[in-house]
DNA sequence: TGTGAAGTAGACAGATCTGTCTACTGTGCC
DNA sequence: GGCACAGTAGACAGATCTGTCTACTTCACA
């Protein structure tokens, strides 16, 4: 993505976006950010707070990317209401597979700064609560659509750390026992 | 654990495990560790010969801990060879509820450092190979004991970081319309 | 034309980080 | 006794961290 054309908020977000996903957010200074996204300290304190502000902005970022990503990649393997969860595991191998693929952004940030970023724990929720509700619509509907969401976005966040650790491959092969 | 009495490596080695757990890794500072364990710094860097050596010592320490803890909670809960999964859940149900519960200490070391401090990853995939290993001792055997262990190792990793986020008890819930 | 908003560059403060080094102390053992 | 070893305390270097501040520029628009 070519960001020197956007405004200066966006050219911050998109790039802690891609550092703070890539790298970390601790591994990741405000300096670097400063530099990579070509834009002045103070330009950058008065856009954020501060970098925890950043934080906050970026997982909200993050999550309407990614959401927008899901639904679309979901529809590209041929998702529809009640029509199961095949298009589920094509729209996570596809992601798993991406050169970038460092995981689940929310989870990482639970693990990294979960404990000292206020808020974080509660976007990561919410984040999650999102995603059973789009694996939702993919069950027929009944009694226990709900509770069989949940456990399947339960095994998705499982899928996403073991893929995470180098074993993408074996991850969708138990994925998909799970869940068809 | 009163650790006044241990040797210095292993006083370094248990400050180093309540640290980087509940902090995070990145999160502790060398100087910090120092001054908890009541160590000198030579006699820390003449243990380990850098921060990133210690951090892989932490993860093997805390391998040999958690497993052992692993085991005996099965055995606590009524595990037997082939007896099936229900003291699986029993134990992770104690864990989760444990007050100093932060997730699970690999899949949190690879989200903060598995991308530059090097043979984490790797430290991972063998803590979560040995889990398997006891989840399938509790399955039945047959020609697909290894892919059901596998599969339950996943969606154990599932509900731990769900847990991690506050959402321990539908984790569980989920996790039981999974593997019972 | 003049004003205000938003931008730039970059110095600076003060804290904290990892890692090195000097100088000293206690203790077991030959 | 004397030596080697493992420990202590803490100064120091050099990098890096977040956040503040000054001084200047660019540009839209009333």
């Amino acid at each position: 993505m070519d960001i020197s054309t956007l405004p200066a908020r966006e050219r911050i977000l998109v790039t802690a976006h891609g550092l703070f996903y890539r790298e970390g957010i601790r591994a990741t200074g405000v300096d670097r950010l400063i530099a990579e996204s070509g834009v002045a300290k103070l330009t950058f304190y008065r856009h954020f707070g501060s970098k925890e502000a950043l934080v906050r902005a970026f997982l909200n970022y993050r999550h309407e990317r990614w959401m927008a990503w899901f639904v679309d990649a979901l529809g590209r393997h041929g998702a529809t209401p009640s029509g199961g969860l095949e298009p589920l595991l094509a729209a996570l191998s596809e992601w798993f597979r991406e050169p970038g693929f460092r995981g689940c952004a929310f989870i990482n940030a639970v693990a990294e700064v979960g404990g000292s970023v206020p808020d974080v724990l509660a976007i990561a929720q919410r984040h999650k609560q999102e995603m059973a509700e789009v694996i939702a619509w993919l069950l027929p509907d009944g009694p226990d659509t709900q509770p069989a969401a949940r456990a399947a976005a339960l095994a998705v966040d499982g899928a996403i750390v073991q893929a995470q650790t180098g074993r993408a491959g074996p991850a969708l092969v138990s994925l998909k026992s799970l869940l068809l």
